[in-house]
DNA sequence: TCTGGGGTCCTAGGACCC
DNA sequence: TCTGGGGTCCTAGGACCC
C-alpha cells in the first residue's frame, strides 16, 4: 500500500455510444449493433461505435457504413444521437467530481482524467467503476498511472470492465516490445517514418538518437515522441476550464454536387450552424475557413484572417468569397465551414502536442 | 472497403520588413 | 548589381484524437 501519493486516473467507458443505445432499447442487448451516420448503411457514412458483438465480425469505428453492412448485414444500425451521448457524458463526468479531493480533465464524451492522492488508487479505481456504473448504469475501464500518458496506454489493457497501472517501473516491461503505434499519438503515419529511421519498438524510441528525432519531426514533435516511447508526459491532471479554439461545421453530399448555387447555399446553411456556436461563447470570430473535397476524395482547404468581428452578416461574406475559389463545375463530395475565435486575454495556450486531442 | 464530423496543434514556405 | 540574415505574420497542409 505504502505512502499516499498523487496519481494520475484514466477512466474511459466500455463501447459508450452503443452501450447508451442498449439502454433505451434494452431489447438490443447481446445484438450487433453499430451506430453510425443516419442509421442507413446504404448511405454515404462511418461507423461511429459497434458492439462487441459486431465487432466480433470485424466492424469497426470509422468503416464506411457500406462495408459494416456487408461484414455484418443482421446488425441494426442507428443514428448517431449527440444529444443522447452528451447527456449520459454529463452524467459520468459529474460523477467523477463528485469524488472527494479528485481534479476532473474531460477529454472527450466518454474519457476523463482524474488527479487523486491516495495510497490505494486500485480501491479508487473500483469505487469509481462502481459509482459510475450506479449512476449511469454504464460500464468503465480505469487505468491508473503516474503520468497522464501512462494512465491513457492503460485503460486499453483493461478493457473491458477492468483496471490495470501503469508506471515508470514497469513500462518498458508492458511496453517495450509493442510497436510505436500502440503509444496515444503515433498514428500510421508517423509509425511508417519512425520505421524509415529504423525504430519498429516503444523500447527503440525510448532509446532512440534525440538528434535523429529533430531532423525527421522538428523541433517540438521530435522530443515530444521520445517522450512518449519512454511514458513520460504530465504527471498532474489540468483542471482549468478549456477555452475553445474555434468551431466548424461539414456534410458530406449523398451526391456530388457540381451548381454553384447549391454550394453557396450549403456555406450559408453551415455558417448560420458555425456562428451559432460561435455567439454561445461570446467571442469575435477572427479567421474564417472553407473546406473542401472534390470528388472522388481529394481534400482542399481555404482560409483567411479577418478584422475581429462577430456580425453574422460580416462572417457570412467573408465565407461566400472564400467560396468564389471553389473550381468551377468541379463535383463536390464535402463543404466545410470554419471559425476560429480570439482568445480571451490571460486564457490557456496549448502546453503539449497531445493537447490536441483534447 | 471507399472513405463522417468536430476538434487541436505543428510545420513549411512565402511575403514582408528592417 | 547576381544579391545577407533574422524576425514575424499568414496560409495551406498534415497528423492525430474521439
Amino acid at each position: 500500500m505504502g505512502e499516499p501519493r498523487r496519481w494520475v486516473l484514466h477512466v474511459d467507458l466500455d463501447q459508450f455510444i452503443a452501450a447508451v443505445e442498449v439502454l433505451r432499447r434494452p431489447e438490443l442487448a447481446g445484438r450487433q449493433v453499430v451506430v453510425g451516420g443516419r442509421g442507413d448503411p446504404t448511405e454515404r457514412g462511418v461507423v461511429a461505435t459497434a458492439s462487441y458483438e459486431a465487432r466480433e465480425l470485424g466492424v469497426g469505428s470509422g468503416m464506411p457504413l457500406r462495408v459494416a453492412a456487408r461484414k455484418a448485414p443482421e446488425a441494426v444500425f442507428l443514428p448517431v444521437d449527440h444529444a443522447a451521448y452528451d447527456a449520459a457524458s454529463a452524467e459520468v463526468m459529474a460523477t467523477l467530481r463528485a469524488l472527494p479531493d479528485a481534479r476532473v480533465q474531460v477529454l472527450g464524451w466518454d474519457e476523463a482524467f482524474v488527479g487523486a492522492t491516495t495510497d490505494d488508487p486500485e480501491a479508487l479505481a473500483q469505487r469509481i467503476r462502481a459509482d459510475v456504473l450506479e449512476r449511469t448504469r454504464l460500464h468503465c475501464s480505469v487505468g491508473i498511472g503516474d503520468t497522464t500518458v501512462r494512465a491513457k496506454i492503460a485503460t486499453g489493457f483493461g478493457k473491458p470492465r477492468g483496471v490495470l497501472r501503469l508506471t515508470r517501473e514497469n513500462w518498458l516491461a508492458v511496453m517495450g516490445d509493442r510497436p510505436v503505434i500502440d503509444l496515444w499519438g503515433v498514428g500510421r503515419r508517423i509509425s511508417a517514418r519512425l520505421e524509415g529511421l529504423g525504430i519498429g519498438t516503444v523500447r527503440e524510441l525510448a532509446h532512440a538518437d534525440p538528434e535523429l528525432l529533430a531532423g525527421e519531426f522538428g523541433p517540438r514533435m521530435g522530443p515530444w515522441y521520445r517522450q512518449l516511447g519512454r511514458g513520460e508526459g504530465a504527471s498532474e491532471v489540468d483542471d482549468t476550464p478549456w477555452v475553445a479554439r474555434g468551431h466548424s461545421r461539414e456534410h458530406t453530399f449523398q451526391e456530388d454536387v457540381s451548381e454553384p448555387e447549391v454550394l453557396r447555399d450549403e456555406v450559408r446553411r453551415l455558417a448560420a450552424a458555425v456562428l451559432d456556436d460561435v455567439a454561445a461563447e461570446g467571442r469575435p470570430v477572427v479567421r474564417v475557413g472553407l473546406k473542401v473535397r472534390y470528388a472522388p476524395f481529394f481534400t482542399r482547404t481555404h482560409g483567411r484572417k479577418i478584422p475581429p468581428t462577430s456580425d453574422r452578416e460580416e462572417a457570412t461574406r467573408a465565407w461566400l468569397a472564400l467560396a468564389e475559389r471553389l473550381e468551377p463545375g468541379r463535383p463536390v463530395r464535402l463543404l466545410g465551414v470554419s471559425a476560429e475565435m480570439a482568445m480571451p486575454p490571460g486564457s490557456r495556450e496549448g502546453t503539449t502536442p497531445t493537447r490536441a486531442a483534447w
